[in-house]
DNA sequence: GTTCACATTTAGCCTACCCTAACTTTCGAT
DNA sequence: ATCGAAAGTTAGGGTAGGCTAAATGTGAAC
């Protein structure tokens, strides 16, 4: 009866829920710069997704998902994060590059496939970027941890989740040990946006140097 | 450089390949009636195919692929072929309802993930449904076996392959043991199309009797 | 050799999504 | 209170891939 959602509006959706997670609405421009289209492309798609009832537009002040726009969204989100679990635990995917064959298969797997790929990783609760991963009914663990960008000199932490839609970043964190459940301390900080300097893997760790816009990709806990 | 061929595209290019591999060139009416397409639709993407070099249209007499169409089906049915495997081997899909899942898959998944998945099954070389899976390079297994149908009574045969494109079909022929592999012995056959009756396991087997329509999707090889 | 049923193509239309260019609204700065 | 830059929308257009209805080609039957 109710025709499966296309790849784009699937994809909308995620990316509206993605961005209004931190508070208020959605904009056009950023979804369009998120998603790599024309802001007028995104005025269209917005009009027909609020006529389908996925969510609500007030002209020129962005948008806001409704209940079932929401719970759209999060099976995307859901069907993301346990494929990028399953590719790089049981077919071993890298870390990396994952991201863009889960951006893909999101759109063509089943809720069949999807939950048989869950029962087989034993119902994970985080991807392998440390997102957690939202249940079949649309629940999502809050975590409001802070960015790594906000840590002072002398803040011991523990690497919480990473931002994954860059590969090239990803590598570069892999590379310096920054994944999940890396401990963290931060050494020396300079002013004015510079540099973070830390020693992953505790006190006795190797020392790195991350820029300010790559601190702000890393989540984490005090420890 | 050269962009992704669509789903539309890849659908076309092997159920064009699956009609012409009985010889000969595939007639418009035959591709629109596999893919449940008006005429008018597949004469369209027939000349946008044979635009793109992907086939030969000789109008009014049906089309035939050339080498790269060929070689653009076969890795669309390898995709398939080794989607359905890896379902039903590793992640316990049913062997009736497979299909359906990997006729989206074949799509969506990458080079570098199909090879993944048939590296995990050991590079296996028939599908569940007994289908040869052709090769990275595009070559596949040229059998030529018979139908159950063409058998007289008395024959000896093993059951090679079964055509996989209807579930309800599928599932039936499981309820009877008519998979890959079965050994089969004609008792019985009705003229003018009449239903055959075979022995299924051998000599000491289970009778059962299928239609005519039944044993013509029954690939066979004599013992 | 004609005829005609059937296969095929053409013509015209539609929906989904995307684009650029032009116009309109908003809101912070003055 | 006004203005103008930035954000957002509207207008108009393009491609991909479907559809129906009408026109046309093919080939077997006579
Ligand atoms: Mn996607
Ligand atoms: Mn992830
Ligand atoms: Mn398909
Ligand atoms: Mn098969």
């Amino acid at each position: 009866m109710t025709a499966p959602l296309s790849r784009s509006v699937e994809d909308y959706l995620k990316t509206i829920y993605r961005l209004s997670e931190r508070g208020g609405a959605a904009a056009t421009s950023e979804i369009a710069q998120r998603m790599d289209l024309a802001p007028a492309s995104v005025t269209g798609m917005v009009k027909k997704l609020a006529e389908s009832g996925h969510l609500e537009h007030v002209p020129y002040h962005g948008v806001r998902l409704t209940g079932p726009g929401r719970l759209a969204a999060l099976a995307v989100v859901r069907r993301h994060r346990i494929l990028e679990t399953y590719l790089i635990v049981k077919l071993g995917y890298d870390w990396a590059s994952v991201h863009e064959e889960a951006e893909r298969l999101e759109h063509a797997v089943s809720d069949e496939l999807v939950e048989r790929m869950a029962e087989a990783l034993g119902s994970p609760r985080y991807d392998p970027h440390g997102a957690p991963i939202p249940t079949r009914d649309g629940e999502i663990e809050q975590s409001d941890y802070p960015s790594l960008a906000q840590m002072e000199v002398g803040a011991r932490v523990e690497l919480r989740q990473v931002d994954d839609d860059d590969p090239e970043r990803l590598r570069f964190l892999k590379s310096l040990g920054l994944v999940p459940a890396a401990l963290l301390v931060v050494t020396d900080r300079q002013p004015f946006g510079g540099p973070i300097r830390v020693k992953v893997g505790g006190e006795e760790g190797e020392e790195c140097v991350i820029g300010m816009a790559l601190a702000a990709c890393i989540l984490v806990e005090r420890r």
